[in-house]
RNA sequence: GGGCGAUUAGCUCAGUUGGUUUAGAGCACUUGGUUUACACCCAAGGGGUCGGGGGUUCGACUCCCUCAUCGCCCA
């Protein structure tokens, strides 16, 4: 059979992929096994594959197909998410492209265009998933607004509303002046600006004196209310009582006295404008002032700031000055740095706004959450992500829901006439409680108004680990979910109200583990941004190198919660990897083989070691899944591909050029590629069913994707340690070789003098990948040899007297210093009576085993150095 | 300003409740090697006073304090 001598992904991908689906592998059923439910984190319906999902996707892949083949009842339910803001912005802009403003359409004409906009976008993302070879079961695909989804998000909000822990409230929001929406507090990203301090003087009515403020934003004295001094500052107790005229608008405005103000901070007198800054809203609440709200909601300034109506408000910050100025209000500008909140969607300044919203209570309902993660019901990975939690838990704030937006779930509150209100599932649920509220049972639906805002995208996606599954017995079945894998940068957003909303809606926890993925950056530990274009497209990418390689790639440095440098080395080395494995599938199948020779001592033994090392290879491998350590769980299968299987196992059964293999050696060596094979599948899909189903014939719809993963043998595990020694002998002698300059096919004596657990079963190995002549075991030193050590046994290479004493000595000595060196060590340790009293005993023997050993070697090594020297 | 976390080889990271030979891995680097699966390869090698200082302990990369630098979250 001739095989081409590299892997080439692009072939043998999108066969498997479809075979795979054709033979519906990843659909799941609920039966009488045990089942593993991994809920996909939804991307944004008219998203496109980035390498954040690439990373996130490749984990849950792995996880899932992992336990697929460990005999659970594998689940991975795919979907995406209306992303009400993020969706709607650009259906905003596309609109804009084509001449239309929003303002201009209904609610309905615009769903309709935003509809369109999904339909044509929405699910691209889905498709490029399957490229890197998600094994989601797409016949479960949900989108966040499909009939099931809303259904359950109305009647959320309902049982919410009826428990009382829904309310309006006029409150300060993060208005988005571009969005003309609220945004949640989690929706706002700070940050650092340089700016200016403006110094304003107010003149004090019926005086000549004025008080100096420093603010940043002078646009909003318009809007000011109140000057608020320190009760304890004596430079303004005169001022106790006294007014003060607003600048240019001449509004008279009392001092007040409040503890919130900062004496050190600008003059240590501060402007009050309730309607525009959190901080000053509270203040005015305390003091009964007035609020004067100077901004429209698209952030330009309302008929309320008497001055610059209609101009937007930056330009005002600038026109304001000069104003100011000839007016001689100004004191002086000071550069100053603040932080500035923008709007997490459309990038522009949020302004705090007073305004009515519907808020959800936490406090109460986001209890059992907190204490369930604290005590480990719901598991962390890493952990540390648990004080993160904690701390946004234990400071929970109501959650504002309401979004002033089209694109989302409706608002189920139905006015009527006279304000009042009714919350219901339906129209016509509503209609008679609005009958029996009102007292008239002639109302119409036409009579009520529906509440116009919709609901936060979060509102919807906390219940998805519930509503992702429609029928009654498959969330019977597959609730709760076993793991979550997602950002550490949605764990407020998303993970905790889906925590919360498990316990409050079904007294559950809705899955068992989460791991979080830290964010993929550049090397420079830059961001990915299209702007930096240092963003690589994860297609082109799989195009290139292959869907495995790009898969492994990003996995081989990518600690939990750790952020991930991303670099095309790494999809580099994952082909490299990939090529490998192909390769030694290519040498192992190009063997010729013959039932009729005996099989090799050497072969025998190095099958025995083999089924030893990858008995210890899956119990590691378990161990790390067990941790969610994934990187270091493919970390083991690599290093036990390309080192111990590749470069030992089968170099140590390799026939002679062009000689066959015996029978036995090859059925096993299948059988441990079929092995290897299956340990590596989860990580990389594609290659291993394209060799796997290669290795053998195999009957139509058989795959390796359903194939048990391999268990713990009970393989002897004295014989690992026994193959260590080999392996330093054999390297050993490869130094020898170098030194002297021996090639490889030139075969070489060894003359070994057995030390303290020597063991000569693997000398027929020893042998073959040594190039040995002949092996024999001494009493005494080989005079005229190079020699090494391995543990505490001597091994002697003859060389005719063709050695460089001198070079020899040297050698010799470096190490004995080296032995002796760690002995000193070990001796301080045993020669403190403190430390032989109080240290366990265990340790302490293991210390004296160590001075044993070394004095051995010093013994040896002193020996050598003196024959040599004779 | 408050909180959380990090700092170990050139880079990215392990190092599990303090004691497994004087700290490990991958990549990178240096040297040598190609008729015999793979140069997307094989073999060998160099490289770290575990951020600084102090403390606890018989013993500290590991625990405590402090300083420095960086990152993230929240205000």
């Amino acid at each position: 059979m001739e095989i081409a001598s590299k892997y080439n992904p692009s072939a043998s991908e999108d066969k498997w992929y479809k075979y795979w689906m054709d033979q519906k592998l990843f659909h799941s059923e609920p039966d009488e096994r045990e089942p593993y439910t991994i809920l996909m984190p939804p991307p944004n319906v008219t998203g496109v594959l980035h390498m954040g999902h690439m990373l996130n996707n490749t984990i849950q892949d792995i996880l899932i197909r992992r336990a697929r083949m460990m005999g659970k009842n594998a689940c991975w339910v795919p979907g995406t998410d209306h992303a009400s803001i993020a969706t709607e912005a650009k259906v905003v802009n596309r609109l804009k492209e084509r001449g239309i403003d929003k303002k201009d359409l209904t609610r309905e004409e615009f769903l309709e265009h935003a509809y369109e906009w999904t339909d044509e976008y929405g699910g691209i993302i889905l498709k490029q998933l399957q490229k890197m070879g998600a094994s989601a079961d797409w016949d479960r695909k949900y989108f966040t607004m499909d009939e099931d989804r809303s259904e359950g998000v109305i009647k959320s909000f309902v049982e919410l509303y009826e428990k009382g822990l829904i309310y309006r409230g006029v409150r300060m929001v993060n208005w988005d002046p571009a969005a003309l929406t609220a945004l949640s507090d989690e929706e706002v990203i700070y940050k650092e600006q340089q700016g200016k301090l403006y110094y304003l003087r107010y003149k004090i009515e019926g005086s000549e004196e004025y008080v100096t403020i420093a603010t940043t934003r002078p646009e909003t004295i318009l809007g000011d209310t109140a000057v608020c001094v320190h009760p304890d500052d004596e430079r303004f107790t005169h001022l106790k009582g006294k007014k003060v005229i607003v600048p240019l608008v001449n509004r008279v405005i009392p001092i007040i006295q409040d503890e919130y103000v900062d004496m050190e901070f600008g003059t240590g007198c501060l402007k009050i404008t309730p309607a525009h800054d959190v901080n000053d809203y509270e203040i005015g609440m305390k003091h009964n002032l007035k609020v004067i709200d100077i901004f429209n909601d698209n952030g330009t300034l309302s008929e309320a700031a008497e001055l610059f109506v209609g101009e937007d408000r930056f330009e005002v910050r600038k026109s304001i000055i000069p104003t100011l100025e000839e007016a001689g209000n100004i004191v002086k500008i000071e550069d100053y740095n603040n932080k500035v909140g923008y709007s997490e969607r459309t990038h522009v300044a949020i302004e705090p706004k007073l305004s009515a919203q519907w808020y959800l209570k936490m406090d109460e309902i986001s209890k059992p959450a907190l204490e369930n993660v604290m005590n480990d019901t719901v598991q962390f990975h890493p952990a540390k992500f648990k004080n993160v939690f904690r701390h946004w838990m234990e400071n929970v704030k109501d959650w504002c829901v309401s979004r002033q937006l089209y694109w989302g779930h409706q608002i189920p509150v139905y006015y009527l006439e006279d304000n009042t209100f009714v919350v219901a599932e339906t129209k016509e649920k509503a209609l008679e409680m609005a009958k029996e509220k009102s007292g008239n049972a002639n109302l119409t639906i036409a009579d009520l108004r529906q509440d116009d805002d919709v609901l936060d995208t979060w509102a919807s996606s906390w219940l998805l680990p519930f509503t992702g599954f429609e029928k009654p017995e498959d969330l019977a079945y597959y609730y709760p979910t076993s793991d979550l894998v997602t950002g550490h940068d949605i764990i407020f957003f998303w993970v905790a109200r889906m925590i919360i909303a498990g316990y409050e809606f079904k007294g559950e926890l809705p899955f068992k583990n989460v791991y979080f993925t830290g964010m993929v950056r550049d090397k420079q530990r830059r961001k990915m941004s299209k702007s930096l274009g240092n963003s690589p497209d994860p297609l082109d990418l799989i195009d290139k190198y292959g869907a495995d390689s790009v898969r492994i790639g990003m996995l081989f440095c990518s600690p939990a919660g750790g952020d991930l440098l991303f670099d095309e080395s790494q999809p580099e080395q994952g082909r490299n990897f990939a090529n490998k494995i192909w390769n030694a599938f290519r040498l192992v199948k190009g063997w010729e083989i013959d039932d009729t020779i005996e099989q090799p001592e050497s072969a025998k033994q190095a099958i025995a070691w083999f089924d030893a090392k990858l008995d210890q290879t899956i119990e590691t491998l378990d161990d790390h899944f067990s941790k969610y350590r994934i990187s270091d769980a493919l970390m083991t299968v690599y290093t036990v591909f390309w080192q111990e299987f590749s470069s030992w196992y089968l170099e140590a059964i390799k026939p002679a050029y062009q000689k066959p293999l015996d029978a036995a050696t090859y059925k096993a060596t299948c059988e441990f590629f079929d092995k290897m094979l299956r340990i590596l599948h989860p990580f990389m899909p594609f290659l291993t069913e394209e060799l796997w189903q290669a290795l053998e014939e195999r009957k139509e719809g058989e795959s390796i994707m359903t194939v048990d993963m391999p268990t713990v043998s009970g393989a002897d595990a004295s014989l690992l340690d026994k193959f260590e020694m080999l392996k330093e002998a054999v390297g050993g002698v490869r130094n020898v070789r170098k030194g002297k300059n021996i090639p490889m096919k030139d075969a070489l004596a060894l003359n070994i003098l057995s030390g303290d657990g020597f063991s000569d079963y693997f000398n027929p190995i020893l042998t073959k990948l040594a190039n040995l002549s002949e092996l024999n075991m001494v009493n005494e030193k080989v005079e005229g040899a190079i020699s090494f050590m391995v543990r505490t046994s001597e091994y002697f290479v003859p060389m005719d007297g063709l050695i460089d004493v001198e070079e020899e000595i040297k050698k010799l000595e470096k190490e004995l210093a080296h032995q002796q060196g760690f002995l000193k060590g070990v001796m301080k340790k045993l020669g403190n009576e403190r430390f032989v009293g109080s240290a366990p005993e265990a340790v302490v023997a293991k210390e004296k085993q160590k001075q044993a050993d070394a004095e051995a070697k010093i013994k040896t090594l002193t020996e050598s150095i003196a024959n040599l020297k004779k």
